[in-house]
DNA sequence: CTGTTAGCGCCTTCAG
DNA sequence: CTGAAGGCGCTAACAG
């Protein structure tokens, strides 16, 4: 049983002070390298391992990045979460710092528990997760200056990020508008015109983004957007619901863009049977094959099969062959511990641009001064579409 | 900016000295109540925590629960352990520890990141999930003495708990083949005879455990389980592809119990897709309202709708309307805490029994030496039958 | 019951 | 470049 040793252990080894052990870990460029190596050897050989207590005490740096983990949502997504935080897991590792988690019912619960990690075990710094309109926690973190980066805009009372005269953190997102047009593209390639949106009732960020991408998009290809759309709370049955009302609207939809992983399978049971029933709507018709015929109508929609796509590429998404809009959960993850380590370590001033990050380009970058002193960079990463038999 | 609190303030504040501080904390039955509650009061006000740090220093004790996060599994099954840790972080915290995440990908790097962990943020447990045949984990983290959980059986070489001459460690398990006992005799009483079975390829603990209690129930109902069963790879594909020959057999099954929710997937679609074509078997014939009918065969069965049911209550069971046995996660989680616990502070000597647990019986009780000192104990929870629409 | 003493392991001065 | 003090905040032993 090999009893904990110490720097002191590994100084005896090598024939060195105690100071010379810690400069080689904390500085090694103040040692000569004859003497280094030995330490090192040392170390090695001892298995020697600095105690993050001993030196948390001295340098007042826990290497621990506190983060949520969210209950089981209803729905399909949660995953998505859990592989942020695997990623989240990984990057942090690279960088020197362990995730410590923490469960939380509600802000007020939350907030709680910052206070009590502060005063215990001291995290370096939080990552917040599922931000929302009027979210107390940044502002609650941002006074007692502990350091955070927020996995989502700060999404202000508009919709709009940082419409709301916010200050401003560091954050990660990912662009769930391009996500949306690349999705509403991919159709539009395809021959469809009458490209439905099944999305959330307005006033979530998030869902207000994605409808936007997809709005853009077709009025971009000169199509109206409106009376394309249905707005639900997320879930299968009512996804499924809502869309049959589009399939069989006046207008009957040919394609269908959704906001998540939960309405785009909702969306497939739907087109399936309907299909399987051979039901009629104002317009259009629904093959045995899943294809829909629009009578009377102008473009080269005829006899294409009924499209749909979903959001976030769930496991689910990939079991039952839907297309879906992916978020690169792991990049996202990485930029999160990225900001972070900046914080902690800034790079030398001067060096090269500060916002934006791999996938795509920063935001507006606005001319905010930050009192805080923190730099306010973020990441707007890109999703990519994953095609699967469902389109 | 509340600069840090200390146990100095603490005590000037209420006039003590700083050992009496600690001591209310500590030890409060060693301090005149008048004095504890004019302590107590100085705490408030004064927003002191005691930093973890510093403690950890003089007990050795970091009030750390590490636990690995898995990268997300193929199927849908992922959502499992993300409930699992979602109640550890619950319970550990209100036995005041927190959970501390790492990811590793093999056994490998996972013992070499309990090593790490060990020298640096010294955890005072471990718990492990997913265990599997062979694990290395466990005899690791014995032979150093180090504590740790759990949450799955130990599999012996043959497939049953501790028979391979394992020294034993404690452990928290869901009774898997309860769960699918529970299933077929839900399927018996409703009629059905040719129950099939659905698993994986034989030498997983957990897939044999399930087959079990399905095969030990039809035994017990007179029936013979054999050729009644299919094993795969775990996966919607793979399962629908097991299911139609199941369906197709010569002896058709009219009812499914399944190892995972994932495979549950598939069977729903093969039977639906067979349903809808109508397709015929050697000895069945499927409805267009999913109805098997049985040519010829003795038994009340005819008629009855092909039924199926998953395993681990997972949201796409939810979403799809698939019955599911459903495993008390929260659970299992505050039982492997109140194992944990149950080391570090022993229970007073002579108190009640030490093995079993909350939703069953305890295990078989081995009388296994225990060489490190440790209780031998364990805790078999009870899964439960959620029924919907499959079923 | 309360106060004093000592030191956990490390890192940051400051001298050599 | 290397060695010698000092102390981070706390608690386990003792002494009063």
């Amino acid at each position: 049983m090999a009893t904990k040793v110490t720097i002191t252990d590994v100084a005896r080894r090598a024939g060195v002070s105690r100071q010379t052990v810690s400069n080689v870990l904390n500085s090694p460029e103040l040692v000569r390298e004859e003497t280094r190596d030995r330490v090192r050897e040392a170390i090695g050989t001892l298995g020697y391992r600095a105690s993050q207590a001993a030196r948390q005490m001295r340098t007042g740096r826990s290497r621990l990045i506190a983060t949520r983990i969210e209950p089981d949502r209803d729905g399909i997504n949660g995953s998505v979460l859990d592989r942020f935080l695997h990623g989240l897991t990984a990057s942090a590792a690279r960088a020197g710092y362990r995730i410590l988690l923490y469960a939380a019912g509600d802000e007020r619960s939350e907030i709680d528990t910052f206070d009590d990690l502060v005063g215990s075990h001291e995290p370096d710094a939080f990552v917040l997760t599922s931000t929302y309109h009027g979210d107390g926690r940044p502002a609650w973190l941002r006074e007692r200056r502990l350091p955070f980066v927020t996995f989502g805009r700060p999404w202000g009372d508009t919709g709009e990020p940082d419409a709301s005269g916010d200050p401003g953190h560091p954050w990660v997102d990912v662009d769930g508008a391009a996500g949306t047009a690349a999705a509403t593209r991919h159709l539009l390639d395809a021959g469809h015109r009458r490209i439905g949106f099944l999305g959330w009732p307005p006033g979530s960020g998030v869902g207000d983004d994605r409808r936007s991408g997809w709005a853009r998009t077709l009025t971009g290809a000169g199509i109206d957007p409106a009376g394309l759309d249905q707005a639900t709370d997320d879930g299968v049955a009512d996804g499924e619901k809502a869309a049959r009302d589009l399939l069989r609207a006046e207008r009957p939809i040919t394609a269908l863009v959704c906001a998540s992983d939960s309405l785009a399978l909702g969306a497939l049971h739907a087109v399936r049977s309907l299909t399987a029933s051979g039901q009629l709507t104002a317009s259009g018709r629904l093959t045995a094959e899943g294809r829909l015929t629009v009578g009377g109508q102008a473009g080269g929609e005829e006899g294409l099969p009924v499209r749909v796509i979903g959001f976030d590429d769930t496991p689910v998404a990939k079991a039952v062959g839907l297309s879906s809009v992916s978020q690169p959960l792991a990049e996202a993850a990485a930029g999160c511990v990225g900001l972070l380590t900046r914080l902690f370590d800034p790079p030398s001033p001067g060096g090269p641009g500060e916002s934006g990050g791999p996938g795509g380009p920063g935001g507006p970058g606005g001319p905010f001064a930050s009192e805080a002193g923190g730099p306010r960079t973020h990441v707007l990463l890109q999703p990519s579409l994953v095609l699967r038999q469902s389109s």
